[in-house]
DNA sequence: TATTGTTATACTCTATAACTATA
DNA sequence: TATAGTTATAGAGTATAACAATA
């Protein structure tokens, strides 16, 4: 039986909606940045890292949505500013581990970073109820990314 | 004074997450096209002028958090594909008004879009508690997107 | 002189392809 | 033969710089 009141949007118009929001934040993101800032692929390699502990290329990229290849780029990128290490595998000779440095814990503990500061500026314009919505809503997109 | 109960997160913690999660959503999202297919921007950009009616390079740059060069690299592939066409302004010899064709409404309708019926499915698994929470927080994105 | 739009060029992020080394 | 990682190259998306036309 249909409820008419309160009808939720349908599920093609919310995913359509998601889409153009996703869009434009991600791009207001991106345009907050200060010079040689991290952009949020490497952000988001070193949050897992710390999360989980040591990994190889080939778990990060998977976990992440990237190619290997491309992961071993944002790696690279990672080690070569200190933020992370390698260390072999302890069996598997081909494997290489990944880990943070205490540089790289450091680093995501900064509040300094151009994109934090604008995203929680703009935050903070919302009223308690809307932060709660968002906040809520944070998990979920998480679900979908790892999906 | 302090509440322990409940207490939200702070808004470091919150940005912090909410950043992470934008990142990996939007890659996994950009993973899920076909040959051809239109891009966020693209699809951004259509959405807008068909809300707001016909725009020029320019409005739709600033709307969108992008350099008007970049905006008219987005409108120009649009107009390739038939989806939005040039009216002078009225006025302003100088500005090109872009609008929708029928073409363009038409694809704005389009269900067939890999991003937008990957998007769907993926929601689809939500209950419906959980479908709600994330339509609450489209609007909240939006006007972060916007600000 | 300021603004709209165009053209040319370069940078960032990620993908594809080809290769080496280990299992 | 399959998998982990590397190197080289290419593509998509956006930015910066220089320019012409109109205001």
């Amino acid at each position: 039986m249909k409820v008419a009141l309160d009808r939720p949007p349908s599920l093609d118009k919310a995913s359509s909606e998601l889409l153009l929001a996703i869009g434009q934040l991600v791009r207001k993101l991106r345009s907050q940045s200060n010079p040689n800032e991290m952009n949020l692929s490497q952000m988001s390699a070193l949050a897992r890292l710390e999360q989980f502990g040591p990994m190889t290329t080939a778990d990060l990229s998977r976990a992440e949505a990237m190619k290997p290849q491309s992961m071993g780029t944002i790696l690279a990128s990672l080690e070569q500013d200190g933020f992370v290490h390698r260390q072999p595998h302890p069996t598997d000779g081909r494997q290489i581990l990944f880990a943070l440095t205490d540089k790289g814990k450091e680093e995501r503990r900064q509040r300094g970073i151009a994109k934090r500061v604008w995203l929680a500026a703009a935050m903070a314009k919302f009223t308690p109820a809307e932060r709660q919505t968002l906040n809520a809503a944070i998990p979920l997109m998480k679900r979908l990314g790892d999906g």
